[in-house]
DNA sequence: GTGTCTGCAAAACATTTGCAAATGC
DNA sequence: GCATTTGCAAATGTTTTGCAGACAC
């Protein structure tokens, strides 16, 4: 079974599978990074580095936070998106997993669990060779009440 | 018919449709704003404002150009898109109008003739209520060679 | 002990804003 | 002539980099 994206299960389930990953790789657990680690997977919806870094302390060093999120996004362990203009978010575990449609007028977001949109995924596939993720950039448009609006 | 979007045609065919636009507006058409519309559509494809403005004069100060591409995007003349990290690109015309589907891994782009997604863009509204566009955020993916490699 | 990681400071990059001078109408 | 637009300079927001000291192992 396929899993949103490009291929298996990308994100571990919590801290202790994330900490295990990182000892794997010879990678050091500090604490700035279980705290970190801590936040990503407390977080209920994707999350920029300056908001991450408030929740691990008022005052954490983003340079740190965001060397440390581009080092767990290289070895699988969190993954970081664009749903509009501003900062990069960045989520991991169940979070990471989602598909995300938003809309571009009122900013309403949703997310759809992995393999939903398999079969969108395939037919693009099927036409264009191209096997899209909607999980860097979501599926933009209009939502319902907006489209209605707008009209 | 429907075009690639949420409505009728954006953009126009030429410079002198968008000189007549922005006079209908009561905008004024200064040789900034002529040169930076000759720049687009000149241009074979979306581009930079840092681009755009070094094709206008070698030293075209980029404040204006900001001011003009958002002037001109809000009067329905010119769109921006993110097809991946770096600087918003700004397209007019026919390049506007297009979709893009774009390689995560090798960065190849292609892109497709408004109306070629509508059939997905349906099957998307009817399960989602969203009707969506792929002209601010492209398709991201993989395409069939870097699927391949990537196996 | 030693090589990795951190915090701090500064740079880099994309974009926006304030303001006085220039210019299209 | 007068409001709009421009160029310049400076500010903003996000992310990256350099480096000396701190810490995990």
């Amino acid at each position: 079974m396929t899993v949103a994206g490009h291929g298996p299960r990308l994100t571990p389930r919590d801290l202790d599978e994330a900490a295990a990953e990182l000892r794997a790789r010879g990678l050091r657990l500090t604490a700035a990074r279980r705290a970190l680690l801590g936040a990503l997977f407390a977080a209920s919806a994707p999350a920029s580095a300056e908001r991450l870094a408030a929740e691990v302390a008022p005052d954490a060093d983003l340079a740190s936070v965001y060397r440390n999120l581009e080092l767990f996004e290289r070895v699988g362990l969190v993954r970081h998106m664009h749903l509009g203009h501003g900062p990069g978010l960045y989520a991991t575990g169940e979070q990471a997993d989602r598909e995300f449609l938003v809309c571009e007028r009122c900013g309403r977001l949703r997310s759809v669990a992995p393999g939903e949109l398999d079969p969108l995924r395939d037919q693009i596939e099927d036409r264009y060779g191209f096997r899209v993720a909607f999980t860097h950039f979501p599926l933009a448009g209009l939502c319902a009440d907006c489209a209605a609006e707008a009209r």
